[in-house]
DNA sequence: TCGGCGCCATGATGCAGATCAACAGAGGTC
DNA sequence: GACCTCTGTTGATCTGCATCATGGCGCCGA
């Protein structure tokens, strides 16, 4: 592997010293041990960040992440237009990360639940291009985005991973803007319950079961939907079995005719 | 700068060596000299790849990046599902990149002009998550990506733009996602014909008076509406004064009043 | 305990854009 | 020049979702 022979380690602290206080977020100020936890231990660590390294180049990741008490229920993480400074992983909760439109008003671009990373499109304009909101009580670890950078480039395992990182939220755009251009009301509500159901079975927890952490508005503004579109799916889909709805509670109980509802071909 | 500080060179023979003769993807096979167009000649290096480096770096990239002959209309340049090798850099002509959805039908993702960078969304899964094909006739540089990425670990340059070549994509995709979730059809095309413009303008090329290089087909596609609407948009639009069309050939009247019509505040 | 508010569900109605259909023009082939 | 196919335009009709309106339920603070 051409990789390893590249690789070089910059030792200790000559290199953390540098990237230890470097940029900071403004909800990150506080003192950081508080709520230290550390990737390795995380139970996260094999979807999230840390995923493809080994415990030195860990120690240095696990350097610069910083870590600040819980947001609560609606607080902002960070806001369109501000400058960016770091990308976010989830570590509980759940985000939704929105833009408003020049007219004023929002659309939701994605929900992130813990293991993922968000915040990723503000790279480019050196300001984030959407606003995050925590959907509940949630714990982030922000990641000084230039840190990260000098440390993939002494990575090259964390750097692929980087790439993977943004290119993967390329790909999964693109699977929204497909669902907008091309699929029904109903198609789009089960193919987000699928999403999430996927997801929540990569973090150990049921798939069939779980709690919806954004409310109906939330749904609808994501899918390109009106509320009262997505109510009438869920009770659709309740009345023909393949779910249990109650409020926010959901329940799979056909998991094939949800991918049927979906439109995807068994 | 700390950048400086870490930025390493790797001499001649050794590096570009190794980085010349890697991967290659099916129509780059023909031998290269043929189409030997370099970087530093090209017009287009102020908007395209080699921005933000200088002439020893620049001479690295170079070494690395294929040309081949030109695609014919139609022409396929990397098909869905298979093995991701390269990132692509328009040279001239146009492209458009789509998906094909789980029931078979196509997704116009984007739309990519002399200067601009596609297939990105291939990194993630090492496979190619969309297609790719020539509007007309195009000649493309192709970029090896695990090329790419060992210069790119080597040039923090580099590696800061790739990063926001990526994080671009990311902005732009959730801008056609907001299009396609929150505006009217007249809307969504004029917001396209000020992308174009834009674009245009940026090559130094007229923003008012240019020929479309997609079809109709393609427009709604993109625009999640279907050929019918698209034309009728471009009727009214001629009818209101906005734009003179003539089959592919659009003259922005009034730029304004189409900046309206896309319900972009002045 | 009550009233107010946010969130959700459901019915009635309207409309933008899909669908269906017919035709016109451009460009290619024989 | 005759023919065909492909692409785009325009009209008529249909429909899925938006919009408007109403009411129920859970939650919170007074």
């Amino acid at each position: 592997m051409l990789y390893t022979l590249q690789r070089i380690y910059v030792q200790g602290e000559t290199m953390s010293g540098h990237l230890q206080n470097l940029s900071e977020t403004a909800p990150f100020r506080s003192c950081n041990h508080e709520f230290k936890v550390s990737c390795e231990t995380c139970r996260l660590s094999r979807i999230c960040l840390p995923l493809a390294l080994n415990s030195t180049d860990l120690e240095q990741l696990e350097n610069i992440i910083q870590r600040s008490k819980p947001l609560q229920k609606n607080e902002l993480l960070c806001h369109e237009g501000a400058p960016f400074q770091s990308i976010y992983a989830v570590r509980s909760g759940a985000m939704k990360a929105y833009r408003t439109t020049s007219d004023g008003r929002e659309q939701v671009t994605g929900f992130y639940f813990p293991g993922e990373i968000l915040g990723m499109d503000g790279i480019s304009e050196s300001a984030h291009a959407s606003s995050a909101r925590a959907l509940e009580t949630s714990a982030i670890c922000a990641i000084p985005f230039d840190s990260l950078e000098k440390l993939s480039a002494l990575m090259p395992g964390l750097q692929r991973h980087l790439f993977q990182l943004l290119s993967r939220e390329i790909t999964e755009d693109q699977l929204l803007i497909t669902l907008l251009s091309k699929n029904s009301a109903d198609e789009r509500v089960a193919t987000l319950l699928l999403s999430i159901s996927r997801r929540n079975a990569r973090r150990q927890l049921s798939a069939s079961q779980f709690r919806l952490p954004m409310s109906r508005v939330d749904i609808g503004n994501y899918l390109g939907l009106t509320v009262e579109t997505i109510s009438r799916a869920f009770s659709r889909m309740q009345k023909s079995g393949i779910l249990r709805v109650d409020n926010k509670e959901i329940e799979i109980l056909n998991h094939e005719a949800l991918q049927l509802a979906a439109n995807i071909p068994a």
